[in-house]
DNA sequence: GCCGAATTTGGAATCGATTCCAAAAGGATG
DNA sequence: CATCCTTTTGGAATCGATTCCAAATTCGGC
């Protein structure tokens, strides 16, 4: 195991001073080209690493950022930090990634041990954000961005759509097909990346439509998986008076519910049409497809970066929070009643 | 912006040196009860964040891994991900992550930038190896393992299934339900993740029941998208003499496979049998469910942690390479001929 | 060829935690 | 209470790149 090779190494051979190589690397202008070319060329063939660490000890930024995620094989979580990825590799930059389930103590765990390996910002994702964590950033003045979650903050930038008109347009929608008892599968109760503007976005479409909410017509997820979606949707469908439109809050769940349809012999859209949230890619390709609303989650992903790249540069952006266009997909889970 | 805290302020408060400071932060035993309860104190009170940075450059290692991977945002490597972290987090080790489409280019610069950031280890995930990677993680004796690659290296450690005895299982299960004219969808033509293998596999099969592999039976995608499975479907189910049964090389593919069959009003399995590989979340719930190889791809991601650590701790690991287990699940795209 | 200004350069000090070494304190023993 | 041994402690040196300062060099103009 032989030693590394420093950069003091790189100028004795190049027969310069340590600040001479260093300008160097660092393409500062006042370098001559012919102690310049000398430098680069003991690099070569000393086969020069730098150390980014010392680097970041000096410097005191580490061009790495903190994201913190729910789950990280989550389709939808996984778009949106491929969107910040493929903004941030081009500046350099790279991230820390940490998968919390939604659970605070780890999230705290999480901002602390980020916050020792110095980050230079942090992006959150949470069903929950506890306020203690907003407190914490705001105190510590880390550049943060919170994404996909419907807080809204006088200080801390934000990234989502607006998931009430959102699901006000998909329960209109079903509305508009002549749908009369649409049903509703939520997610969990006080969830905050956008489950209660959905449900909220239902109760407003079917208020200003004249239709009732009936109580076993709203089910309440304790998450938003294929599992839970499919045993809510067959709850639903087992009722006394099914409902023939059902809206559920996530891509995830609707799958679920259209497998339940399909083992109960229930045929989509022809006795219930379904209606998704997220867009996820399989979506397109269920059979039948799934009418839902697209949350552009890769742009998401970049918008924040855009933002926590203003913070940490020191710019003012121009807005705190930004919200992303949505938009409703019609396809075959939906199609319109004879 | 006030200075943060460093460890000299806590000492300076305690009223002790900086060594007994740093002692205390490290749980050495040598440290007299009352000046450790003071230092405590004192960190308490500032409210001192240790700098990770500081101590990975004197300690010369990061608690860091770099890990490659083709895209985040696939559900087979976010999974084996998830395995990793779930491994590596409780040792207080944090990764980087880095997508990088297998493109070669893109993974020589992911290597290099983790390298500039001292990663203690490297995770490699990609579906072509460039032999200049093997050659560059041995020259410079980086703890690495190539997980879910079918790459055999001599020193390099690595994790994977046995993709050729796994397709094998998938075909001759098609085989032992009566079907005879059994075709694929292949992955690329010199896919390294287990691609090859798998084709091979189904060679075998077809070959030791005295089975015709016919040229326009193997249809070979240039990824493994639900695209491609449903533009290769297609192309088989419009065949003149069409196979009654498919095997496709990745569950992505297998269900844009059912989705064209669907299209087509081609029935699944009365009219051809399906079988995918990897068994992904949503094969259970698509409808029909989807017959499947299960590759264990959170155990893959904790497997090749472990085999990771050894190599970070200088142990030498009970054996290079470790293929885990799969298992064939019968499900309903492939229920029995009548 | 000389002067002052502008450009280049070398090297010491710095970032913050760890560790080694020598010194100080504590404890046991006769 | 002197001696020796162990435990505890403070502080200087270290990790490797950057940056600031002062010294050295270059350059233009006359």
């Amino acid at each position: 195991m032989n030693k590394p090779v420093r950069l003091v190494d790189v100028a004795m051979r190049a027969g310069v001073g340590v600040g001479t190589a260093s300008r160097v690397i660092n393409h500062h202008p006042s370098v001559k080209e012919d102690k310049r070319r000398r430098v680069l060329e003991a690099i070569e063939e000393m086969d020069y690493q730098l150390n980014g660490i010392a680097r970041s000890l000096k410097a005191n930024r580490t061009k790495t950022i903190g994201v913190l995620i729910p789950d990280i094989a989550n389709e939808f979580y996984a778009d949106v930090v491929r969107g910040m990825e493929d903004l941030a590799s081009p500046e350099g930059y790279t991230y820390i990634l940490n998968s919390t389930d939604s659970d605070t103590d780890k999230e705290k765990q999480s901002i602390s041990i980020m916050r020792e390996k110095q980050v230079d910002g942090i992006m959150m994702m949470s069903h929950t954000v506890a306020p203690e964590m907003l407190e914490y950033i705001q105190n510590n003045n880390l550049p943060a961005v919170l994404v996909a979650s419907s807080l809204r903050h006088p200080t801390i930038a934000s990234v989502s759509i607006n998931n009430r008109a959102a699901a006000y347009d998909a329960v209109a929608y079903l509305i508009a097909l002549g749908h009369t008892r649409v049903a509703m599968v939520s997610g969990p109760a006080r969830d905050q990346s956008g489950g209660v503007d959905r449900l909220n976005g239902y109760r407003d479409a079917m208020g200003e439509h004249g239709l009732p909410v009936l109580e076993n017509y709203v089910q309440m997820g304790t998450d938003y998986t294929y599992r839970t979606g499919y045993e809510k949707m067959k709850r639903l469908l087992m009722l006394e008076h099914p409902p023939t439109g059902v809206f559920l809050a996530g891509d995830y769940m609707a799958i679920g519910g259209l497998k339940a349809a399909d083992e109960l012999g229930i045929r989509v859209p022809e006795h219930v049409a379904v209606v998704g949230f997220d867009n996820l890619a399989v979506s397109e390709y269920y059979a039948p497809s799934l009418t839902t609303v697209n949350q552009p989650r890769y742009q998401m992903g970049q918008e924040a970066m855009r933002l926590l790249f203003c913070q940490i540069h020191g710019e003012t952006p121009k807005e705190v929070s930004v919200v992303l266009p949505h938009q409703l997909l019609r396809r075959q889970s939906s199609e319109k009643l004879k």
